[in-house]
DNA sequence: AAGTAGATTCCCATTCATCGGGAATCAGGG
DNA sequence: CCCTGATTCCCGATGAATGGGAATCTACTT
C-alpha cells in the first residue's frame, strides 16, 4: 500500500510522532500516538518499536512510551540553545537571587519566543512559560524586545498575520504593537503588563550581537503592581554581561 | 537498488546521521555526514535535505550543517532529564557557590554515567566532563555512586566487561572495583582520586529514590590535594534537598 | 467467571518511495 | 583558467515499508 496521502516521508512522519509529545503530555501509550499523529494503528506501533531501537524513544515499565534520553543527548550536540544557555546562566543566577521572581531566557524561532531556560524561586507566581515553551512574539515582554531588534521583514510577516489576544490587555492591533515597538527600541526594554495574563508584568531587556540584532532576551515575571525599575537595572546589566560571554568565547 | 547492506532501517540511519555531530564537532558539511555515516554522497545529501526541511537539521549561512534547535525541543519533552536537573539545579548552585569548583550532576545511561548539567566556576580546572557527556561507571565518583546503588544485575553486567583505564590510578581490577563499591555503599559518598585525570579527584554522592536506587549521582572535582570533608557535606545536603524535590513534584 | 474494549503483536501480498550511479553544475583556490 | 570537491539533478530498478486483517493479550466491568 504505503499510500502516502500527501507528501509524506518518513523523516516528516517521524517528526509528528516526535510532535505529539508535548511539554504537558510527556508519556504516552502507542496506540495514541498513532491516533495523534494520524498512523493506522499497526503502523503507529511499528514505527513507534523502530523509534525505541533505535533509542529516541523509551518504553518504560510496561507500555508506556516517553522521550528517549538518547534524543537529549543528541540534541544537546546543537550548539545554538546550549551555547546561549551556558553563557547567561550565571548572569540569570544572579538576577533571580536579587529580584527572586522567575527569571527567563528566550530566542526567537521560526516567528516565536522560544523559552531556553527559566529559574525559579519557590515562592515566584504561577509558571506561565516553561522551559521549551513557545510565546507568540507580540504578546510576551520577551517576544516585543525580540521582535524589536530583528530583521524588518521578520517584523512584517509577524504583523501582518492575526496577532493571537491571551488576556484583554493583549495588544492585537498591528499598529498599536508596531508603537510599543518603536518604544522599545526608544528605551531599550519591554515592559508588557497583563499581556498573557492579568495579574502579571513581563519585563525584558534584549542581548543583542554584533549587529544589534537580538540574540536572545532575559526576562522577569513581576506582580503587576510592582515597580519594574530594580528589575530592569538588573536585567541590563546581566545583558551586558551575556553579551560579553557571548562575543568572548565565539 | 535500496540495498541496505545490513539491518539498516530509515530510523537507524536517521540516527546514525546524527550521531556523526559529537560535542566537539557541532558543525559539517553534508559531505562530511554522509563520509562519517557512510552514505553515498547523493544519498547523503538528499538525506540531509530531508533532515533540515523537517527542522531536526539546520543549514547555515551557506553549506554548513548544525543540529537544529526543533531538536532541542523534541527533546525536552523528555521529561527524565528535564526533571532531574530542574529539581537539582537549585541545590548545584548552592553548593557551586559554596565549594566553587564544578559541580556536575550525572544519571546513569545505558551503563555509562551521562552528565545532565555542570556548572563552573570560572577559576575552575580544566573540564573534564561536559554536559551531554559520558565516562565510564568504574572510573568516575559519579559513576561509582551511580554504580554502587544500582540494579546489581547492571552491576554485573558492568564489572563482567573490560575495565577501561584512563590513568594508573583508575581501577581496572573487577575485585578492587567490587571492593570500592561496597566501601561507596558503606559511607553514602564516593571519592576517586585520580581515576580520570591524575591531578583531580572526584567527590560524588548518589540521589536516592524511594526504592534507594541512584537517581542521580551529584559531583564536584576537587584538586587532588584538597580535603573532601566540606565539599562532601554540602554534596549530602544537595542530594537530600533534589530527593525532597524528586518525591515532591512527582 | 465470562464478557468487552482497547492495546499490542503477527502475518503477508502489494507497491511506491527510496536508493545510488552517474552526469551536470557550482564554488573556490592556486 | 583549470582543477578538486561539494552539491544538485535525473531516473530506472528494487526491496523495504505499508496497512488491512486476524490473533493475543491486558485490564476493567458486569
Amino acid at each position: 500500500m504505503a499510500n502516502s496521502p500527501s507528501g509524506d516521508s518518513v523523516t516528516e512522519r517521524l517528526v509528528r510522532v516526535l510532535e505529539t509529545f508535548t511539554p504537558t503530555r510527556t508519556v504516552q501509550t502507542a496506540a495514541e500516538i498513532g491516533r495523534r499523529a494520524g498512523l493506522p494503528s499497526s503502523t503507529a506501533h511499528r514505527v513507534v518499536g523502530e523509534l525505541v531501537d533505535a533509542g529516541l524513544l523509551d518504553r518504560d515499565g510496561e507500555g508506556r512510551i516517553r522521550v528517549g534520553v538518547r534524543l537529549w543527548e543528541l540534541a544537546t550536540r546543537s550548539s545554538l540553545p546550549l551555547r546561549v544557555r551556558q553563557a547567561a546562566l550565571p548572569a540569570m543566577e544572579r538576577v533571580q537571587a536579587r529580584v527572586g521572581e522567575h527569571t527567563q531566557l528566550a530566542i526567537l524561532e521560526q516567528d516565536e519566543a522560544l523559552f531556553l531556560e527559566r529559574l525559579s524561586s519557590p515562592d515566584a507566581g504561577a509558571n506561565i512559560t516553561r522551559v521549551a515553551g513557545r510565546l507568540p512574539l507580540h504578546a510576551s515582554s520577551s517576544g516585543l524586545v525580540l521582535l524589536a531588534f530583528a530583521d524588518p521583514a521578520l517584523q512584517e510577516r509577524v504583523l501582518a498575520r492575526p496577532l493571537r489576544r491571551l488576556t484583554a490587555s493583549t495588544p492585537t492591533d498591528p499598529v498599536a504593537v508596531r508603537r510599543k515597538l518603536a518604544e522599545v527600541r526608544r528605551l531599550g526594554h519591554a515592559i508588557a503588563p497583563g499581556f498573557i495574563e492579568e495579574v502579571s508584568t513581563g519585563v525584558a531587556v534584549p542581548v543583542r550581537d554584533a549587529n544589534g540584532r537580538a540574540a536572545a532576551a532575559l526576562s522577569v515575571v513581576l506582580p503587576r503592581d510592582a515597580a519594574p525599575g530594580p528589575a530592569l537595572e538588573e536585567l541590563h546589566r546581566a545583558a551586558r554581561d551575556v553579551e560579553r560571554a557571548l562575543a568572548q568565547h565565539g
